[in-house]
RNA sequence: AGAGAGGUGUCCGAGUGGCUUAAGGAGCACGCUUGGAAAGCGUGUGUGGGGCAACUCACCGAGGGUUCGAAUCCCUUCCUCUCUGCCA
């Protein structure tokens, strides 16, 4: 959620800045005009109320020495109709201007350039180079024929689902427990969290209300399956004030995802690059806005750094506005080289929403004496299905095998 | 799932209709004290709004209601604890 004071004040700027987004001006003037209005209504009901209350006391007071309060009471009940009418109209603006509120998506920084859609991300860096084959490699549905069994995912479930056996469910096991471990002697704590969560909750991290499509929802509870553990792990701290001794929090946690994928019809249909279900470490950090952008630098060096431990090569884009999710000021996204698909394709996103959530989710510090909102920060480390064929295609061998690498060979 | 008890500020906790616009304690901040620390003493300190200075409004799990006036009474709902049932 965006601050209403700044929209108040400093209109044009945020307007600008959302046109990077592709949101309208019309939105913002919308929020801005029932913010104003709303204002006004409270500066005529809240002076009924001060006068109800002066009253109200006085009423007592003279209750107890025996004088003659009808007079006072008809004042009372007709100045009580008054409010009522003035509350109804405040109540009213309010819920307006909150549905309106939380669907206006996060303010980019200003170092996000601008562009319509992926294609203008910029690429930052590459790390590592491809591997070169004497052979052409193979799509990872090819190398893993025994080992990721589609048909039966689609049997037990329906399409986008998939079983993993063998080398593979191995593996799967393997990656989990070897990132979370490397995260963990980065310095981020690992907990262990819920997947069924409720509107409360996806609220505070913005996928609710406006992305309801999106997710799995339980049938008659208010409970819905979680899109990534950045939404518990985040939420963790939802409706708290921290002591500053405790900033900035780091964790890092496993959990299955899931995605309805409504917008994605017909893309990746193929393989097992985009499920229903699928495995993912994720890094969440909470901190002061001041260091919040370290902290940034800090979670894409864990993610790539996992990935070059696990020799993969991969190169750092900073996403342009127009492919800025929802929640983010700012992204990065990792993308690890796929030799039989013969590109890169994203393993890791990683995300500072600035005050975006805390504001939404009131996540707050204690700064001495005045609380203020907290930065939060989220970001795959990594995707592990993703990762697991980039293994697979990228440690492929001409017999169509593939090997695992050195570091996860302890683990399996 | 059934019965009972309960949800109050960062935390603990008092408070069953009007000096509660929430007692007291802990914690935290500042100051005094000290060679330094601890202890002790003093002061401040719930949250969120209002051009936030005085002042003022709302908020005692959430939503509604009764009343001139509600943390306090009523209804709905969510959650926690204890016992019973069920279960890994």
């Amino acid at each position: 959620m965006l601050d209403i004071k700044l929209i108040q004040n400093e209109f044009d700027s945020v307007c600008e800045k959302l046109r990077k987004k592709k949101v309208s001006e019309d939105i913002i003037e919308n929020l801005r005009l029932i913010s104003l209005e709303l204002k006004a209504k409270k500066a005529i009901l809240e002076p009924l109320q001060a006068e109800q209350n002066a009253s109200s006391k006085l009423f007592g007071l003279w209750a107890k020495e025996g004088k003659d309060i009808n007079e006072l009471k008809a004042k009372l009940s007709a100045n009580k109709e008054k409010i009522t009418v003035a509350n109804k109209l405040v109540k009213e603006l309010e819920e307006k201007l909150s549905n309106l509120a939380l669907s206006v998506p996060n303010l980019p920084d200003n170092d996000v350039p601008n562009g319509a859609d992926e294609n203008d991300n910029i690429e930052i860096k590459k790390v590592l180079t491809p591997p070169v084959f004497d052979f052409i490699p193979k799509e990872h549905w090819e190398i893993a024929e025994n080992q990721i069994d589609f048909e039966r995912g689609v049997k037990l479930s329906k399409s986008r689902f998939s079983v993993l056996k063998n080398k593979a469910a191995k593996l799967e096991r393997a990656l989990i427990n070897y990132m979370l471990d490397f995260n963990t002697k980065r310095g981020f704590n690992e907990v262990c969290v819920p997947y069924i969560v409720n509107r409360e909750t996806l609220t505070g991290t913005g996928q609710l209300p406006k992305f309801e499509d999106d997710l799995f929802k339980i049938e008659g509870e208010d409970l819905f399956l979680i899109p990534t553990a950045e939404v518990p792990v985040t939420n963790l701290f939802r409706d708290e004030i921290i002591l500053e001794a405790e900033l900035p929090i780091m964790m890092t946690s496993y959990t299955a995802c899931f995605r309805k994928e409504a917008g994605s019809a017909g893309r990746d249909t193929r393989g097992m690059i985009r499920q229903h279900q699928f495995d993912k470490v994720e890094l969440v950090c909470i901190t002061k806005p001041s260091e919040s952008d370290k902290m940034f630098d800090k979670m894409i060096e864990c993610a790539s750094d996992l990935l070059s431990s696990l020799g993969l090569a991969h190169r750092h884009l900073m996403l342009c506005g127009g492919d800025l999710g929802f929640g983010a000021a700012k992204t990065v996204d990792l993308e690890v080289w796929f030799p039989g698909q013969n590109r890169y394709r994203e393993i890791s996103s990683i995300s500072n929403t600035r005050d975006f959530q805390a504001r939404r989710a009131k996540i707050r510090y204690k700064d001495q004496k005045k609380n203020k909102l907290v930065n939060t920060l989220n970001g795959s480390s990594l995707a592990v299905g993703r990762t697991m064929i980039a293994i697979m295609e990228n440690y492929q061998k001409a017999d169509g095998s593939f090997d695992v690498p050195e570091v996860l060979k302890s683990y399996m």
